[in-house]
DNA sequence: AACAAATTACCCCATATGGGTAATTTCATT
DNA sequence: AATGAAATTACCCATATGGGGTAATTTGTT
C-alpha cells in the first residue's frame, strides 16, 4: 500500500470545471484527505480509476456520453472496496434510487456545505451512508405501504398465497373452502387490482405491498 | 394551537425506567424542545397519545405487550402528522425495515449521544429521516442487487415480460420469435430460479432484482 | 331494520401453462 | 478449429387458468 497512513483518497468525476477544481482543492486541502486525480467525464473515470485504489469516489449524475449512474455501476463491479457518493442537483426518485441500486452508498446533494461534505466522506468509509436529509426522508418513505389495501382480509390472504404460486386447490385445502370459492375470491381480487394474471397481480402485490 | 410557538413536543415509549426519566430530563430541560409525556408501555401510549398533539415520538421496540413497530403502525394511523423515531438497541434486518414500513422516519441506536438525538430531533421534523450511520447503510444496502443474475441476456427480457403478464404469443411476437421458443426460455428461467409457476418467477424476479 | 360487502359455492368452456423430449443454429471463448 | 453455452425451433399432453354467469349465506355498518 503506497498509501500515506490515515490519508484518505478521493476522485472526483464532474464535468463543471469550476466545481470540479473547488471540490479537489478543497478536499486536496484538507488534512487527513488527498485528491490527486478528477474527471469531468465519466467514460475517462471508468477506464482510469482501477488500480488507483482510491477510498472514495464523489460522482456527479449528468455527464457527458455516459451518467454518473452507468459510471457507478461498472466501477463498483471493477472496486467494489471503493465507496461511492453521489454529488449531484438530481433529487428526483429515478435518480436516486437507480444510483442507490448501481452501488453508490451516500447521496448528497451539491448544495452541501464544505465541512458536511468532508464529515460525510469520513462518514462513508466508516461504514455510514451520507445522505442530505431529504434525500434520507425520500428513501425511508419508499418502505412506507403506498396507500391501503383494497381487499379485504380474506383476498390479502389468498393474494398472499398466489404470489407463493400455490394453484386453486392447494389454497382451498388450506383455506378449507372449495376450488370454486378461490376462485370467485381471485376473481373479485384481479378486478380490485386492475388485472387479469396471477403475474401481475403478483407484482403489484409486491410493487403495492399489499403482501 | 395551545403550544408554545417553537416548541417541539416531544414524547418518550420506554419501559427501562431509568433510560426513560434520562430522555425525558435531556429532553424537556432543552432549551426549544419540551417533552410532558412518556410512557413506559406501548398500549398505553396508543390509547393515550392521541390529541396530544406531538410533533415527535421517540419509540423503543422491544416493549411488554406491544412491541415499539406494532405501536407505530397504530399510531401513524391516527396521527399522521407526528414524526416517530425509534430509539432502541434492535439492529436486526426485520426490526430495521418493519419499523420503516410501519412508518418511522428515523431509526437511532440508544449508544446515539444526546447532543445528536436532540438534532435528530429537529431533523426528523424538518423532513429529514436522521439514522444512525449504521443503520443508514444497512437501508442504502438493501437497493443493491443481492448477487449476479444466473439468466442470460435473453432470459432476462424474457422474464421482464413475464413479469407484466404478457402470455407466450405476445411474447413471442414482441421478440420476432416462436412461442416455441419462448416455452423454451421460460423452461430454462424456471429451472435456473428453481421455480415452477409464472407466480414464483415473478416474485423471484421482483425481489431478487433480476428485473 | 336495511343495505352493502364479504364469503361461500357452483356451472360451462376456451385458452394458457408446465413437463417431457429432441434437434439445429449461432456465437464466443478456448 | 473446437468445445460448450445460448438461442432457436418443434411436438405431445394433462392440468391450471381466466372469463362468463348465478346465487345463497354471513358479516358489518349504518
Amino acid at each position: 500500500m503506497e498509501n500515506k497512513p490515515g490519508v484518505i483518497k478521493v476522485a472526483v468525476v464532474e464535468d463543471d470545471a469550476e466545481i470540479r477544481q473547488l471540490l479537489t482543492l478543497l478536499i486536496d486541502a484538507s488534512p487527513g484527505f488527498s485528491c490527486k486525480h478528477s474527471y469531468n467525464d465519466c467514460k475517462t473515470a471508468v477506464s482510469e480509476l482501477f488500480g488507483l485504489d482510491h477510498d472514495v469516489i464523489l460522482m456527479d449524475i449528468i455527464l457527458p456520453q455516459m451518467s454518473g449512474i452507468e459510471g457507478v455501476k461498472l466501477l463498483k463491479e471493477k472496486i467494489p472496496n471503493t465507496d461511492f457518493i453521489m454529488l449531484t442537483v438530481q433529487e428526483d426518485d429515478n435518480s436516486i434510487f437507480d444510483s442507490l441500486c448501481a452501488g453508490a452508498s451516500g447521496y448528497l446533494l451539491k448544495d452541501t456545505p464544505p465541512a458536511e461534505l468532508l464529515e460525510s466522506i469520513k462518514e462513508v468509509i466508516n461504514g455510514g451512508s451520507p445522505m442530505t436529509p431529504s434525500i434520507a426522508r425520500r428513501v425511508i418513505d419508499s418502505f412506507k405501504r403506498t396507500d391501503e389495501s383494497p381487499l379485504s382480509k380474506r383476498e390479502t390472504e389468498i393474494l398472499e398465497l398466489l404470489c407463493d404460486g400455490k394453484n386453486y386447490k392447494v389454497i382451498a385445502d388450506q383455506l378449507f373452502v372449495s376450488g370454486n370459492t378461490v376462485r370467485a375470491h381471485i376473481k373479485n381480487i384481479y378486478r380490485k387490482l386492475h388485472v387479469s394474471s396471477r403475474a401481475e397481480a403478483v407484482k403489484k402485490a409486491i410493487n403495492d405491498k399489499l403482501v
